[in-house]
DNA sequence: CTGAAAGCGCTTACAG
DNA sequence: CTGAAAGCGCTTACAG
């Protein structure tokens, strides 16, 4: 083991007895170098255990090798902090350092403000001291136009995880809508005619198609208004048990909830408690996320599983080829899947 | 807003009508500027939006603003992979975000392998390529002293959290002894006199200060030898299931098991129900971790909660600190909490 | 208390 | 295919 520091650029040059253009060129993999030099120049870097400084790199005009992935910033530390988990964040940081490292490069995980004027200050400052080649937006700072138009002004490229058919840009979603039809076609399926949605926020662009969906799948069933009940959430516990608690004392209570994610899915089960109601025999409930919470409660929820790790580990993987000069951008759907657990059965009445 | 993109060193220089030389003494907070040019270089930073270029800074010989914080790869890899969630990340990322924030630095999250060999390669790697101006090591790697003198070699402040008393650095710990003691007494107060200890690897040194810890409290409780049973696991869940299922179909099978972490504690859960053995009235479990899944198990567990995201911040505290040129190193010890469910009673024999 | 100079380790044009 | 020059945006001594 090498244990001299500093190894610099010039010292492989020096080594391998070429120029540090001609080593730029070998860790670059840049073209115009003989077979027999970059040879030369590898055998010099690998004795050395010669590594690029970042820093340099990024200063001489060249690429700064980080990935900038944007979390929201008050759900993400709310979550902590309750000591809930995070497997949202977990995913992230699976799919897109492992992503990052196949190419070199590193993932600056980072939280900023979903009110728009802070995060766009936040922002700012992180990509100026930064200066990343990147920049992940998830939800719902990825249906932010002013944050997206910074980036733009800025020449960042940009994925945007959770967006649907933005034009000229990353985008990396799971088809919403159609996950949320599923679910509500499978009740549909098990007999439940009294269906209600929990929405999370509206903020959320993906609450909103989830919406629709549910609709949708309702409408075209030839089910009347009625039968598909909005209740609209904040994504959080207490707000969905009081949401929740109100429909289930009307007459006509749904006998199948389908949550916007996991915590109100827990309201769920909370609150058929409190009713005296059963899961599943009196009534269905499905949740939006499939975090291990789920796996775990009692009883284990049925979920719609989201592919978190796969569209982050996408979008860093164009946003590299993006940096690269190659033409990262488009529209990338990936598949979710229903697991269906305990939590749904057919109606008892 | 300011829309203006790449504002340097220079542009705030020639708005407050001074040199470069003085912005860089406002910025770094120097001395031997007048309060009346410092406030020019201020409004001139704060109308320009200035935000210091991080590479630049550090290839002008300062600092870097990035603190490493390194975690066991394999393991973290497993869990994610697993969607098991990783909650000792999770907390790793509060502390140490919202403590690198605070002082205006970064931090980089970064998984690097337990075999010595490739885990000083990967770590020579990043620091050459990032140059942190700090490297935060949680276990196993606190213990692993060829990563220490690596850091040390190169001159980078090293903080070890889980690591004690180590002589000039900066060791974060909880006492795990003393929280492995705890609940052995709490289980014999319980009048529990056959315990077990399922202990995680022993290439972590908390397992083997806990299983002392638990012996300790045994020996001067005047138990016997056999009172104390440790069996051998790894931290995984069908590990512990065999070892547990040995010591349950024993003759005289222990009445109350301490696991080294919740995968082990949920696996003295299951292997207790296979036995048609009833929690806790026929068995106490405690688990050394405390993650969201322990409070949603059924039933919810007793646990020693790790103050792992004060452990991370003080750490990356001390780690600053010292970058600052201030004295960061010593040994700090944070507070442990033995939580109190459902899954620990007295004995019913 | 303030400024002019040198240099950090790279990459990008530009020559040859 | 290879090299010499300039420059990125800062900070660190060094002058004054």
């Amino acid at each position: 083991m090498t244990r001299q520091a500093n190894i610099t650029i010039e010292d492989v040059a020096e080594a391998a007895g070429v120029s540090r253009q001609t080593v730029s060129r070998v860790i670059n993999n840049g073209p115009n170098v003989k077979q027999a030099v970059r040879e030369k120049v590898e055998a010099a870097i690998a004795q050395l255990g010669y590594v690029p400084n970042l820093s340099a790199r990024r200063m001489g005009g060249g690429k700064s090798y980080l990935i900038l992935a944007v979390n929201d910033r008050q759900r993400t530390l709310d979550n902590w902090q309750a000591g809930r988990g995070n497997d949202w964040v977990d995913q992230m940081l699976y799919g897109g350092m492992t992503e990052c490292e196949k190419h070199g490069y590193h993932l600056v995980f980072r939280l900023i403000d979903t009110d728009t004027e802070s995060g766009i200050a936040q922002l700012s400052q992180v990509i100026a001291s930064l200066r990343p080649d990147g920049v992940l937006l998830t939800p719902p700072h990825c249906d932010n136009e002013e944050l997206v138009a910074l980036l733009a002004n800025r020449s960042i490229p940009c994925a945007r995880v959770g967006q649907h058919d933005s034009a000229d840009q990353i985008n990396v979603f799971m088809d919403e809508a159609g996950a949320a039809a599923e679910a509500t076609r499978y009740l549909l399926e098990l007999g439940h005619r009294r269906l209600a949605f929990v929405a999370g926020s509206p903020e959320y662009g993906n609450s909103r198609r989830r919406v629709q969906g549910f609709r949708e799948v309702l409408a075209k069933a030839g089910q009347p208004e009625e039968t598909g009940l909005i209740l609209d959430g904040d994504f959080r516990f207490d707000r969905a048990v009081e949401e929740i608690d109100k429909a289930l004392a009307s007459e006509n209570r749904p006998t199948a909830i389908i949550a916007d994610n996991d915590e109100m899915a827990f309201a769920a089960l909370h609150t058929a408690d409190r009713h005296g109601l059963s899961v599943p025999e009196q009534l269905s409930v499905i949740s939006f996320e499939d975090t291990p919470g789920v796996r775990f409660s009692v009883p284990p929820l049925t979920a719609i599983k989201q592919p978190t790790a796969q569209m982050i580990a996408r979008a860093c993987e164009k946003l590299i080829a993006t940096a690269r000069g190659e033409n990262g951008s488009g529209n990338f759907e990936l598949p979710y899947e229903l697991v269906k657990r305990a939590t749904t059965a057919p109606p008892d009445d």
